[in-house]
DNA sequence: CCCTGGCACTCTCTTCCCGCGAGTGCCAAA
DNA sequence: TTTGGCACTCGCGGGAAGAGAGTGCCAGGG
């Protein structure tokens, strides 16, 4: 796991430790600002109040609690959350019943599409948070077939079918104009020819063949590089596209009750560019992300935690799933679910891929 | 128009409606409740407040206006702006520069899908409120041509091209096993065969097929006919689709500067299927519709208003365009503009059909 | 040396009250 | 029919006061 804070896990005592993970905990459950009173309360210190006042004055020295104002509790930094997530936590299993839904949910869909949402849409209701999936991109996958189709006579619109499963289709305006009869020859053309390449190889091999002799005489043929290299060139900036399930459930929560943070947390979740380059920036990285707050530098929502992970095999990672929530959201409970759901995205791709060849 | 209250021109003398009219545009630019002194001093009545208040409480006895609360001004109800946009409001007409726009952002684009979402685009921008743009639907209108692309062996991608320019496409799953040849024999029959007709004529036509001779013994039209069958049905459910732009701003709007109606509006513009719902009822009316508050059945959001128009010719609707904002909006500049709009998108779409036949 | 009870202090949140401003309704007079 | 006057109502903002919660610190006890 990074030490995203520059935090060592032996930073703090035992007893600071248990404090603190017992304070986050108490933290995510309520959502309020925990006291030392409280603290005492719950029978797992046999401590009085004013000890634990000490400890905790510590792990606030320390950066790892802050107090709203004077006369409040403690409530668990940015800092706090890291530590906790890192050392603290014990993680959930993930129960028969969650495992079921996930595996059934998984299991039935078809259509690439179809089984990402119904991950979102499985990830929401087991966490009631908001979550985040990647759809799969094909840029850096071979690719099984392109068809293009007749939409108007400078109006083509491309089909991509991706040995992953994926499939991208878009409508792209062409200089040529084109018959059925020619799209279909061409779509023959580079399904046979190029089949089992990445698009990236197709394009620089389309490319070396303008420069070819047989291409300038064959007019078709010229149209047919035309049209692939554009088509290649369309096709490639498409981004990530990301399902979010569930922003409704989450405005519900406390958290959100006041205009302001209601604003700025839908209009954050409304930006869906910022979104997909935070989680970007950790597809590189094996298995379960979790960032808190500042971690994110999404900035609009300070308070936020993600829970993510990439799906797909680790030499060949095809996108991201997770769960976007409060801060203080149960990370124990979540992190399981969206680490078995990750896996089980990747055994499902993994099954349609052999099913294709 | 129609009477969507019950009411009717003649209701008031002229003074009530001068009131009425100054009312309710007053209400409009400032969103407060109106008093008889603002009212006698924008110098339009040559009457004392004290007279005005007398005129202002028969207005309200006849339900045009309401009272916030004892001693604030008067208020327009949904009535008062029913007759306001019925019988009071003088259209502003479209200026030179919004003309200019919205003819630029509907002529740039080609491939629809990103002509109904710059419409969309310079709607909200033109008149900062939330816009709603239908897809198109083919349902009810002839098909160019049907293609079919392997994705996996039993599950194909189904392309489908309107005469109208709309292209629909889906991931469908299938009993029977398909292979490339197969499919592009298909392809080819069905668009020979069936181009033209609606897919409402064509999946008939597939029916009556199955009873035939041929059918029984041929096992490629077999298959064809239950792929023919197969898209249709899983296509045709495809509802409109529901484009939504500028969300973001009408939360900034003073109305909903409150958690609760922040909230309620958030997730009034979640609920799409309502949304479509509303605008679905009006699509067979010809020329402008306006929808005030309660009229639109939508309770989530009583205080809303919609301005919408269909475009596509009258014989043949295709999809409606509008806008979506609070109920005191400036109806008589958005209303021209949801026109216009309507009335380019139509005349685009018309152009697009001629170029391909 | 660490723990603990006690105490003073601080800060927030709620409630209550009061007065101001805005606006109406009604009435009597022009 | 219009108008000025006047009493009445209501909402809102600004203190004031009190309750509640929690802390920090200190001095005493194991």
């Amino acid at each position: 796991m990074v030490q995203k804070l520059g935090i060592h896990g032996d930073d703090l005592d035992s007893r600071a430790r248990e404090v603190l993970r017992e304070i986050v905990m108490q933290h995510i459950a309520s959502g309020e600002a925990i006291s030392s009173r409280t603290l005492a309360k719950c029978g797992r210190f046999q401590l009085s109040p004013a000890s634990l006042r000490n400890v905790m004055a510590d792990l606030e020295d320390a950066g790892y609690l802050a107090q709203p104002h004077t006369s409040a509790g403690r409530v668990p930094t940015d800092r706090g959350y890291r530590f906790f997530i890192d050392y603290l936590m014990k993680l959930r299993g993930v129960s028969q019943r969650e495992r079921e839904t996930i595996d059934h949910e998984v299991r039935d869909a078809n259509a690439i599409e179809d089984v990402m949402h119904l991950a979102g849409n499985v990830l929401t209701e087991l966490t009631d948070q908001v979550s985040v999936v990647f759809m799969p991109t094909l840029l850096q996958f071979a690719v099984r077939s392109m068809d293009f189709i007749l939409v108007a006579e400078n109006r083509i619109m491309t089909v991509i079918v991706g040995a992953n499963g994926v499939v991208v289709n878009k409508v792209i305006e062409t200089r040529f104009h084109f018959t059925r009869d020619e799209l279909e020859k061409i779509s023959r053309f580079i399904t046979t020819e190029f089949g089992g390449q990445t698009l990236d190889q197709i394009r620089r091999k389309l490319i070396r063949m303008t420069e070819q002799e047989r291409a300038l005489h064959d007019q078709l043929m010229q149209k047919t590089i035309a049209l692939g290299i554009n088509t290649i060139n369309d096709v490639a900036p498409l981004e990530h596209e990301l399902l979010l399930e569930g922003t409704a459930t989450i405005l519900n929560k406390p958290e959100f009750s006041d205009a302001v943070s209601l604003r700025r947390t839908f209009l954050a979740l409304q930006e869906k560019e910022k979104l997909v380059e935070i989680l970007e920036s950790c597809i590189g990285e094996d298995g379960l992300q979790i960032l808190v707050g500042s971690e994110s530098n999404f900035t609009q929502i300070h308070n936020f935690g993600i829970v993510a992970a990439r799906y797909g095999s680790s030499s060949a990672p095809l996108g991201m799933v997770g769960i976007l929530g409060p801060m203080r959201m149960e990370y124990a409970r979540v992190a399981p679910l969206v680490d078995y759901l990750s896996r089980a995205l990747s055994r499902k791709i993994e099954e349609q891929k052999e099913q294709q060849s």
